[in-house]
DNA sequence: TTGTACGCGTTATCAA
DNA sequence: TTGATAACGCGTACAA
């Protein structure tokens, strides 16, 4: 019986084979009986001597054996972008758990790379190792990429919304940045400045459209300033909000595309001697754990991003079954959500007084 | 032709047999060709027919098949703690290259849980979906689990030693201590505190042993405190600085377990008037990006996380392989570096004095 | 109610 | 220098 025992790696492991024998029963019973095949009768008393060899023998099914019968691996690639801030980890989270639900591992890879790099995307999606793809989207010069992948394999884009028929799941980024600025109007700003995401991305794009229409109602003017580098960064961050700052004097209240920006922009600021939020006020699209250490604390808006992933999983395992033809998402439910912290408040009073009479209400 | 053609969710792939017919040989020698066997020697209009028949269809090796037939899946597992923080990236980032390198796959969990969770363990690592495992060691309570799943997989002991008789690979969490300490003492301070990590965590006891053995061997004892939670987190580093600044208002230092633990201490200081570093010195073991952007920016010793990504790998690959019998790896080049930045500095004058007075040198 | 037998795509052994 | 052929472990259509 031994003989009948696989080695791998010093190690042995139970087979299909061992466990029939040691049940006295054929592979191809036993492999209905484990995998619950409802169209499958057979008598309890076989059944229990099936399960009990099983769990006997510590058997348990090869994956690669079973992927190579049923062509499907059992594993959803997830490649996002920016792996080293935490900005994503809900996302993260969201979609590990709702892929375990289904049995589906989960494969994490950097987007950046996976596009730009081929050998890495021959190492990660190729020969069958994932059954699909969720990508991070919003980056116009990985689009064509992502539709070259998306060709080979079920794709679904993240953040983002779909092109070129691939779908896509992303959240009220608009929304979002709306609230983010109304909530400063209510405060009395009237002068508000943006500190930009990645370059060309949607998110950034989409959270600073919902800035500059709340803004636009209220008959007001977004300022903002374009740099050099792809943005972004805790780097970055800062150098805009010192940028706009000494372009725009009269800016009392910045809206940051989220929480690393958002970093860079309070240490910028600390360093200029201008107090947070006295003299000005910063609020965060995009909400993390370290946003409550931050000096001082940030406020932010939160956006569910658990859901994001959630949803993602969900669309993606609907597109590699085709039970459905699968349409863009857009995650309303539930809505972005104002995080007051110690970051924002009122206008300085000088600014308050001018700015009104200048801009009126 | 085209029959041959195998289809994978609407998308059809090149296999070995499609191939072969194409370049009019066997699927044995495109097999041998692809794979570059040394011991074939084959005519060189033969070979490029083979290669241009491969290339031509886009053939890629079915993983799942390849896996079946080795027994090796090409892929290594790496399971670390605290995920949702950005303290080991710099480790995944080094396993990653490291294994990519060696044609392998990260596939990344969460250490507790495989640890923990039964079925979460066997998604992961059961049915050979993983070659070998690196999970991060050094808490106690888990200890046993590690042992259990070494007994099935070739496993490495990653940020901690190894165990019964499962290989470790580690960084000099005791000299990063203690350089710490060292600098501390250089600035001037003579009573010093210590925010711990994780309790019962192997990197947070060596890296407090560096820093009592420093403060020991200057006639300096160092102030800590028990809390009743995991510790670790931003939260818990406030807790204990407040705790040990109440219990002991001479202490003028604070060593960090990390950067995580030092935000939070950096928060509650602010929170308390404590002015870092005129009123109070505050050093991490442990860099990240974010230290840079932190107010004060942080002072902190680095260590060499991507190195002991690489080695991790190297040494579980050896396992694998059983090209040798690993020991234990403590891994000193490069050695840990002092980043001074701005949350550290002399003690204020009066302490100065008065310990300097009381403890002399 | 249960067993038989084939094939998934690849690699390795043996033979020519 | 190349080709048959036999596994690897599993799932399933078909037969009994």
């Amino acid at each position: 019986l031994l003989a009948d025992l696989r080695e791998g790696g010093d190690r042995v492991t139970a087979n299909l084979k061992s466990v029939a024998e040691l049940a006295g029963v054929s592979t191809g019973l036993v492999s209905r009986v484990l995998n619950q095949d409802p169209n499958v009768s057979l008598r309890e008393s076989t059944r229990r001597r099936i399960v009990a060899a099983a769990k006997e023998l510590n058997y348990v099914p090869q994956a690669s054996a079973r992927a190579l019968r049923r062509n499907r691996s059992g594993v959803l690639g997830l490649a996002l972008h920016d792996l080293s801030s935490t900005v994503s980890v809900g996302l993260l989270e969201g979609a590990r758990s709702a892929a375990a639900d289904q049995g589906y591992l989960l494969l994490l890879a950097d987007a950046d790379e996976l596009a730009t790099n081929a050998p890495t995307r021959s190492l990660y999606l190729a020969g069958g190792r994932v059954d699909g793809l969720m990508i991070q989207g919003g980056r116009r010069d990985l689009d064509e990429r992502i539709a070259e992948i998306a060709r080979g394999l079920p794709t679904v884009i993240v953040k983002a919304p779909g092109q070129n028929g691939i779908p896509g799941v992303r959240l009220a980024e608009e929304d979002a940045g709306a609230l983010a600025a109304s909530y400063l109007l209510q405060l009395g700003h009237r002068s508000i400045g943006y500190l930009g995401g990645v370059r060309t991305s949607f998110t950034d794009e989409a959270r600073r459209d919902g800035v500059v229409q709340t803004l636009n109602d209220a008959g007001l003017v977004l300022r903002t300033v374009e740099l050099e580098s792809k943005g972004g960064t805790a780097h970055s961050g800062g150098l805009e909000l010192k940028a706009i700052m000494t372009e725009h004097r009269e800016v009392t209240a910045f809206v940051a595309a989220n929480v690393v920006v958002a970093m860079g922009a309070l240490r910028v600021a600390a360093d200029l001697g201008i107090s947070v939020p006295r003299d000005l006020s910063i609020i965060s699209v995009q909400e993390t754990w370290t946003a409550d250490f931050m000096i001082p604390r940030l406020s932010a808006v939160a956006l569910p991003m658990r859901r994001l992933g959630e949803v993602a999983v969900a669309q993606l395992l609907c597109l590699i079954n085709e039970d459905s033809a699968p349409a863009d998402v857009r995650i309303t439910e539930p809505a972005p959500a104002l995080i007051c912290r110690e970051s924002t408040g009122a206008p300085p009073q000088n600014s308050v007084s001018s700015s009104s009479a200048a801009f009126g209400a």
